[in-house]
DNA sequence: TTTATTTGCTTAAACGTTTACTTAAACTGT
DNA sequence: ACAGTTTAAGTAAACGTTTAAGCAAATAAA
């Protein structure tokens, strides 16, 4: 057992101990057909015996790939973006690639910040949703420029050519709506947050569909912008527009806006789905338990993060993807509960 | 706007640019006190211009240190990982350090080799919460002796002398049940999952101290230990433990527990709190908009992670931290809700 | 004035790999 | 037997930093 000292060992240790060149270690161990078979055996094994670890800095200083992605996000307490993590690993695992994680917090500047760090060539492929507050893309534009290939998902930025992995939003919006109106709403509210353009203008739009199916008229009053973290404050704002409004249906267009949703109600004595009926875009579990269990739109997160990394990794590993080309919708699914029982 | 083409700029044509050695780059940039202030700022000025952003890579292997840590979890589909990484990246980047993330998916195999990987040097340092059924801890003692420093949050191996950033799973528990025995109840289920024999071990222990204080007689056959992940077998073999012990009083020990918990009770049309009241250890904010709302152990997520990350760093900045000392334990909250509302 | 010291920079080695190029020996076919 | 090819190695440069050591000029101390 006392065979490996703590001294790090390294190819030169192993050469030494096996009497070869350097270049006979390292080819020996990828397997270069350079070296012949009985000396590969021989490298390999004392490479075991001696718990030889490549350093990975000298390779990828090397061979300039760093087997390494990174993972940028708004947030990550949230289901969507932790399920969509888990869909994510699942091929960064399989592919012996390492994932470095970074948080937004839905801020510009830091994400401009770590698109600049990113430029030295410290990870071979980005997977990313947008930060709901960019609105200037030049980060992405120069390190896409720098050959560094993107691939976005769920909050895309349509204006760079690249994969896009969304979700149907659009049509998973006019369900809901939709939903809602079949059970009797006449007056929805369309809950939002603050930023991301593109997938609440879609939203939005299928909600505005849906609306004009049932020849409602869209008022511009029933969408209402939170901010985008759970706080008391949001529940008062919230109150202050049910209060108002007095709507027969709200659509909550992320997560945590169920929790406000729900207590603003509650304060407010309007029982659920009686008074008003309630749909949120969730993935969490609770939402079979809540009181009451909670109608969702439910997004295919994990499917969505594997797709995302699998693509990147199909480009990475030369296999003739045109990431541009690649715009993938997959869809969500309206799970329908008692927050949107038929009342009446 | 042309004076940054896509040619990576390095230190190399720094020093051609401004006709100094690369040495002096170097120097200049890291506010060497070699360099004569005049110097520095044409150094400075022109890597501002020309968008230099420093090779991670040669920098690491140079310096023989990464500026990188590992995070290696269980799971991140859970509120309490994905808070708590909330807290390790609030002191990640501020030191301006960057995160591996690692998912064991509470495998062992999985685990002992990430640390296999680990021990290339590509980490300065762990933060971890180990795997369920981590018995052999040798990929931890190698790692630490070979010098990469580890903190332990939540799921700690008490075995390795170094930080353990805990809550007091004894005491919350011990609070849950007396709050529950205070509630009248007198036939109390601890849920639990297969693995982790310190933390369960100690919410046992404060179980069964609360039990001897109201003489309640612990049976074995309280205490059941479903599987690690939500789903309906479980919920199955829940159903049959309720069924034959008729607990009028459930701990459910971690936080996908709730959700079953609930689903069993209602097929077995068993009221809560009534018939039976549930505690939780979740952090999820749906807690409060459960039917009913359920009392939860608030676990101090983001405040571990902070502690646990500001450990690890205090002690790679070099700070007189002896991690092997620290051994520190934030309090959980019991957030009493409906779910354990006294009837009778 | 002479000797130390400081200032500001350069040189060159090192970190641990990978790989283009070279080389010597062994095999091939004629 | 000999030119040509294949096989199995080795040599050395390169990746982009950091840093110990050196050195000339300027400054300070005696």
């Amino acid at each position: 057992m006392a065979e490996a000292k703590s001294n790090k060992v390294n190819m030169k240790t192993l050469a030494k101990v096996l009497n070869v060149s350097i270049a006979t270690i390292s080819k020996a161990l990828r397997d270069s057909h350079d070296i012949g078979e009985e000396t590969k055996q021989r490298v390999i094994e004392t490479a075991k015996l001696l718990h030889y670890v490549p350093n990975p800095y000298a390779s990828s200083l090397r061979k300039r790939s760093s087997n390494t992605i990174a993972i940028i996000i708004p947030e990550i307490a949230d289901s969507f973006f932790s399920q969509a993590i888990n869909g994510i690993e699942s091929i960064v695992g399989q592919e012996k690639y390492h994932a470095l994680i970074y948080l937004t917090h839905d801020s510009y500047e830091r994400e401009a910040q770590m698109f600049n760090d990113l430029s030295s060539g410290r990870v071979d492929g980005v997977l990313m949703s947008v930060a709901s507050n960019t609105k200037d893309i030049k980060h992405i534009q120069e390190l896409q420029q720098a050959g560094v290939p993107i691939v976005f998902f769920d909050r895309v930025c349509e204006d760079i050519p690249t994969a896009k992995i969304k979700t149907d939003d659009f049509n998973s919006a006019y369900m809901a709506t939709k939903h809602l109106l079949e059970r009797g709403c006449k007056n929805i509210s369309l809950v939002t947050i603050e930023g991301y353009p593109f997938i609440l203008q879609a939203r939005e739009g299928g909600y505005k569909k849906a609306l004009a199916e049932y020849q409602i008229k869209h008022q511009e009053q029933n969408v209402i912008s939170c901010s985008n973290k759970y706080n008391q404050e949001n529940i008062a704002f919230l109150k202050e527009h049910i209060a108002k409004i007095k709507p027969d249906g709200i659509i909550a267009t992320v997560e945590h806006l169920a929790t406000t949703t729900y207590l603003a109600c509650e304060e407010l004595k309007m029982n659920i789905p009686n008074d008003v009926k309630v749909v949120c875009f969730t993935n969490q579990i609770t939402a079979a338990i809540l009181n009451p269990p909670l109608t969702t739109v439910l997004q295919p997160a994990y499917d969505m993060g594997r797709k995302a990394a699998e693509l990147l990794f199909g480009h990475l590993a030369g296999k003739p993807i045109q990431l541009e080309k690649e715009n993938i919708t997959l869809p969500s699914k309206l799970v329908v509960r008692d927050s949107t029982r038929a009342t009446d």
